[in-house]
DNA sequence: CCTACCGATCGGTAGG
DNA sequence: CCTACCGATCGGTAGG
């Protein structure tokens, strides 16, 4: 019994965080209302707060889980005996993927970190930054072995990460080509810039 | 004596606009207040609208005015007589420069748009729709003419316009690189994505 | 989970 | 350009 009731418990608190993605991605973090939300979940919004603590507590669980995730993918990237454009491409590809499959948070977590408030927000803002300067370091040891072309590595970062959030488009779109035409076309594209001919 | 004064107007209007741009890209358009936005200019929020009608006309005025830069040089590079991958690169290097000498604007242009009110919204998704065909286009005629490489243009536009963008974390950062550098490094590594080795 | 409601803040107007 | 102010909407709470 009171298990069942904590599976609920959850599951409802899930939906919720999971439709604020939805709404903070539609309409931005600000625009959206707790009414939205709770219209959307299909409680009064009063109740929302049953589950959750505030707003913002929805924003900065949606920011630190994906945060979370490119983190854990680049300490495993990192640990592999693997070329360094291969380590690239191993992390391109999963931003693709994430963007692909979880488009909603990722897109909240790229776009509306800024209305984080302080604790969390210098919080995500220094692991955006850690995150940014480990995967130059990657580019800067392909730079070394020859691999990679001689180029600014932070820039070839700031191509690559947001090159990827314009999948944002494509989700949006009629989505012409396929998610694996896309995911191909798109490393294509940015390993070939990097690359030495 | 009424020269002077219309001129007054105006450049309060133009000041009124570009204290806009820099608020809405720093807060976002919904969390930048009017009141915000009157003590950036020195006035009380009232006195604001004595020279614009809406916070919204504030929106689509900063829209449309980098939308129609945009489009304007498209009109010029479509007319040139060079290759496709001169072209691609001509475009690219006016998206640098604009993001690199009207960050604001372009910024608020590229990210605040969703917020525009429904004639000039979908009349600015319209612009932006038509701008990425013709830069498709161009791509597209430079596989058929083998400069570029066989990929899905508008995969790649996607990827230029929003490399691009990355600009903003640039602008933001310490600079370690100038903006000539930044736009070679950029150059590099986007028209080498596309062009056959 | 709902009804009822609060204080704050918003974009914008009236009138001078 | 300002003072004074309005109706709407916001995030969130009390109490059941």
């Amino acid at each position: 019994m009171a298990r069942i009731k904590t599976d609920k418990n959850i599951s409802r608190k899930e939906v919720i965080v999971s439709k604020a993605a939805t709404l903070f991605r539609e309409k931005g973090f600000k625009a959206a209302s707790m009414r939205d939300l709770a219209e959307a979940v299909g409680v009064e919004a009063a109740s929302l707060y049953n589950h959750i603590k505030s707003k913002t507590e929805l924003l900065h669980e949606l920011c630190f889980s994906v945060a979370n995730r490119f983190l854990h993918k680049m300490d495993e990237v990192e640990a592999e005996n693997i070329s360094n454009i291969a380590k690239i491409e191993k992390l391109l590809r999963f931003h693709i993927n994430e963007m692909i499959y979880h488009y909603e948070e990722v897109y909240v977590s790229d776009r509306e970190w800024k209305h984080l408030a302080d604790p969390y927000l210098s919080n995500f803002q220094n692991q955006r930054r850690i995150y940014r300067k480990r995967f130059a370091a990657v580019i800067e040891a392909g730079i070394r072995t020859k691999e990679v072309k001689k180029i600014d590595a932070p820039t070839a970062v700031l191509i690559m990460l947001h090159a990827i959030s314009g999948i944002e488009s494509w989700h949006r779109s009629t989505q012409k080509i396929s998610a694996a035409e896309l995911e191909e076309n798109m490393v294509t594209i940015l390993v070939g810039g990097l690359t030495n001919p």
